[in-house]
DNA sequence: TTGTATGCGTTATCAG
DNA sequence: CTGATAACGCATACAA
């Protein structure tokens, strides 16, 4: 700034007037500052300005696992939405782990972020640790989960609904003996797809078989444990539902060395539904989950609370969607409800096999 | 700093001092400073601190697109080493638009990072830009791909030989009408792929049908335009060299539609082996890329040039390794080459269909 | 309308 | 060994 101020003949308070906008400076001057800085590709040192305001344009993200299939589209609808306000993004990968969720929140405030992105991590204190920046002023939003004992913005999906509506699905094609492999239960978004799930099987009158719930990872290689372990049981679950889409791809998998056909002997539904879902064999049924959705509202939120939007704290539930494709059928033998099957082929025992060629 | 100073009776140059042990301070000092430091729950600028020294812990990390299923698993890489060493990333997408990437390396600039780590997109002038960083000395290195002009360090993948091994593998199982669907000719690791598939026909001999070469983006859509394309050529092409995963499964998704089974009628290879390969049907041949390892390489290399090291610029290539799976097969009626296949199982028709129960 | 001066929180130099 | 003190680059209150 000082080597434009000299180059344009102005002081440096100058130099700032005009870049800033803050006071009205001659025409005259005014252009000959603009035309130093061209020539000269001044650029402001983000450091500087952040010190001296004590805040700066970057956000925090703190996220689980960029490398689970989930998140990646909710960074990006995240970054998206920043980048057009032009602030940058801290990206931080907590693996679940506690200690290093809590160390980058805490280490994200000596960067005098604007504000935070988190997608917690299971069963912490972290609450407490976003609520200092709160005291601070500097706003949180979390995404997808939200920690024990937080009451400020969340944006999050309609989990208990999503799960809901896809078990119900199950039901109706004729399923009595459905198994779930739920999330990590320290998580809320896997609580609540657990209570959907629960709720639906209530509803139709259906015992909840104990062991028929099991606990598992949201990854594939835990899912496929999870699923070896129901399906080595007499009698068998003919449906299960996976409360993600990586756990289902393990339960495909173990279906597969079982020798068990889906959805033939073995009905699977999923959440997320991940691009990948329409790739498998069979395609995967599944509860899609906006995830772009999900960071760029949550980004939006995050941005009015920096612009200093003051209302109570806001929860945002965002719909799934039931995508339906060829990885349910009826159970071996049984009619579906009449409800999903009006005016269509008539159900026998070939329904399975038609359905799977009708779409991709 | 100044709270702390005064809390402990010493100068603000002695609390410095303690911190960065950059002098030897009286036990008694030090302790009290110590004490001061944890019970005020000190926290260092990282902003002042970047300011005065005229260099921040953040690197810069530009990619295309987060949501492309190769990159997490690379940016998982660098995070990585970065964490260990404390070193932040901000994470800036580009959607391969040079505009968009030539404002993000501008102006990470202004926030100081100690270094850059870069998958350029396509045919940019951006080397001009890299070198701008080299000339401030901040190191800056290329991960995947290379910008045209630029001489500085990357770490990329061994692309001509792992396409040369794919197609070779082709042309083993029988294959004499041979299709690459390549990927955008700009990027420099589609070009040595396509490199690598010429070479391997050219070896064998075989004759290079201009048409059976389609160029196409690094995603299914586009993947799944180009072998419709391809697909509906008479004679039609038996096998298909799919540049990347993306572009795999829109080829199995037009074999599909088309009614041609994979493998008998249509052999598939891809090119980086993501974790869905396995689960698609058939489960995807494809070449191995080691994502993580290119972060996590292309991160130490770049931390030693911020630690100094001041040789000639490297180009490291990691190898990669052909993953068979099984879509492909023999085509129809022909028997394999012998070296692939002493001592198993006789070939007949039949080999296709024993070879996909083999694995999963 | 323009210039001057101060401080943001550190590090680093240098004198004691 | 310790304490002043001067930058780092910028924004801003205030004086001119």
């Amino acid at each position: 700034m000082r080597q434009i101020a000299e180059r344009a003949n102005v002081s440096i308070g100058t130099v700032s007037h005009v870049i800033n906008e803050t006071a009205a400076v001659r025409p005259k001057l005014r252009e000959r500052v603009l035309e130093a800085i061209r020539s000269m590709g001044y650029q402001p040192s983000a450091l500087a300005q952040g010190l001296r305001k004590n805040r700066t344009n970057m956000l925090g993200m703190v996220i689980p696992d960029i490398t689970n299939p989930f998140f990646p589209s909710v960074v990006r609808g995240v970054e998206d939405v920043a980048y057009k306000r032009s602030f940058r993004l801290i990206l931080c990968n907590t693996d679940n782990d506690p200690l290093k969720e809590a160390s980058y929140v805490s280490e994200l405030r000596t960067y005098r972020i604007a504000g935070l992105l988190i997608i917690p991590a299971g069963s912490t204190d972290i609450a407490d640790h976003l609520r200092a920046y709160a005291s601070a002023s500097v706003p949180v939003v979390c995404i997808d989960r939200v920690p024990t004992g937080w009451k400020g913005d969340a944006v999050l999906v309609a989990n208990a609904q999503g799960a809901y509506e896809a078990t119900r699905y199950l039901i109706q094609m004729g399923h009595k003996r459905l198994a779930v492999i739920a999330g990590p239960l320290g998580l809320t978004n896997a609580a609540e797809r657990l209570k959907g799930f629960t709720r639906a099987l209530n509803e139709a009158g259906i015992a909840i078989e104990p062991e028929f719930v099991q606990e598992s990872k949201f990854d594939a290689v835990s899912g496929h444990q999870a699923a070896l372990y129901l399906l080595r049981m007499l009698p068998r679950p003919t449906a299960i539902f996976a409360c993600n889409d990586l756990i289902a791809y393990g339960v495909l998998q173990a279906a597969r060395e079982l020798g068990l056909r889906c959805p033939e002997d073995l009905s699977i539904a999923g959440f997320d539904s991940l691009e990948f879902a329409k790739f498998t064999d069979p395609s995967l049924t599944s509860v899609y989950q906006p995830g772009y959705q999900l960071g760029a509202t949550a980004t939006r939120l995050l941005l009015q609370r920096v612009d200093g939007l003051r209302s109570a704290p806001k929860k945002v539930l965002l719909p799934t969607d039931l995508k339906k494709r060829n990885s349910v059928a009826p159970p071996s033998g049984v009619v579906p409800a009449a409800i999903e099957w009006t005016g269509k082929k008539k159900a026998t025992g070939g329904v399975a096999s038609a359905r799977r060629k009708q779409q991709f």
